[in-house]
DNA sequence: CCAAATAGTTAAGCGTGCTTATATATAAAC
DNA sequence: GTTTATATATAAGCACGCTTAACTATTTGG
């Protein structure tokens, strides 16, 4: 049964990590982007606005690699960099609206698939996988906490 | 319905891409390693030996950017260059010792977290999903074939 | 046998992403 | 008010990953 439960697994893995990334990689050549830029845009888009060094924290760099990569995409205007009032020091970093539709068009690349799935399935067979990836998110939050670098993968 | 499906795939998708990547990213930077790299070793040990010019054609880049990616990495002892006996224009790269265990390594860095979590199930629970899985791994295959860039996260 | 084609190598150049070091403006602490 | 701390920018350096161009050795085709 588990030999069974991994082989299946990871035959999905394959399929899912082929289909969602395949296009996002693809939408990044197209637009001149980077996983180091995407996942910027990506943190700054979570987090509304953000400062250098929480940036280079979150991807784990120095302030300086930070506020180079952040001049690039200035330069592309897909960012603004601008003073925080409350503390000079600080910069305000938001994306322009170039750069949200940037992010949001290249999330479309990497879940575009799912809606062509969902249109091949019935509604007894969604309520499977429904149910099946119910069980699977809960216990996943169940498993230790996962450690390690930034994915944008998983943004 | 849909929404509900899509939500909860989305879900699943952040939970799965956060686990398997992280891991594998850490093990990446442990190793020195980088996407390229692992990419160019997985494809090498998924077709046994290959040329230059083959890996090239998968990595869809100049076959001088492949030569010096393989010059770095036989520096590292990661891959051996032998001359192909029946065509002396060509080379053999195949992986070393040291070059396999990398590749496995990482394997399981990226997908060892799908033992503890089936550790978590019963085997009702494991019928379901294996079942919700095997709906989901055909109905993929009859999507439109996927195009794009070679994935290193599905290799 | 010779010309054309092929596979790979090397060089030079560029952009990206990182590092450390240094400098400047601003805020906080005393 | 002055010293210390903080956030960022800039410079210089490096590795990587790519490009084009030029070259060499080998194979293929006529």
């Amino acid at each position: 049964m588990d030999e069974l439960f991994l082989q299946t697994m990871q035959n999905w893995m394959g399929i899912f990590m082929r289909r969602s990334m395949s296009k996002f990689r693809q939408y990044m050549i197209d637009n001149g982007l980077s996983m180091t830029q995407m996942t910027s845009m990506f943190l700054i888009m979570h987090s509304g606005s953000s400062s250098i060094s929480d940036l280079a924290a979150h991807l784990d760099v120095s302030n300086a690699a930070a506020s180079q990569l952040i001049d690039r995409l200035v330069q592309q205007d897909l960012l603004t960099r601008t003073e925080n009032p409350s503390d000079r020091r600080n910069k305000l970093l938001e994306l322009t609206e170039k750069g949200k539709t940037i992010v949001a068009k290249s999330m479309q690349a990497r879940q575009g698939w799912l809606q062509e799935l969902a249109i091949t399935l019935d509604e007894t067979e969604k309520k499977k996988i429904i149910s099946a990836l119910e069980i699977m998110n809960s216990k996943a939050e169940e498993l230790a906490p996962s450690t390690g670098p930034i994915c944008p993968e998983s943004l």
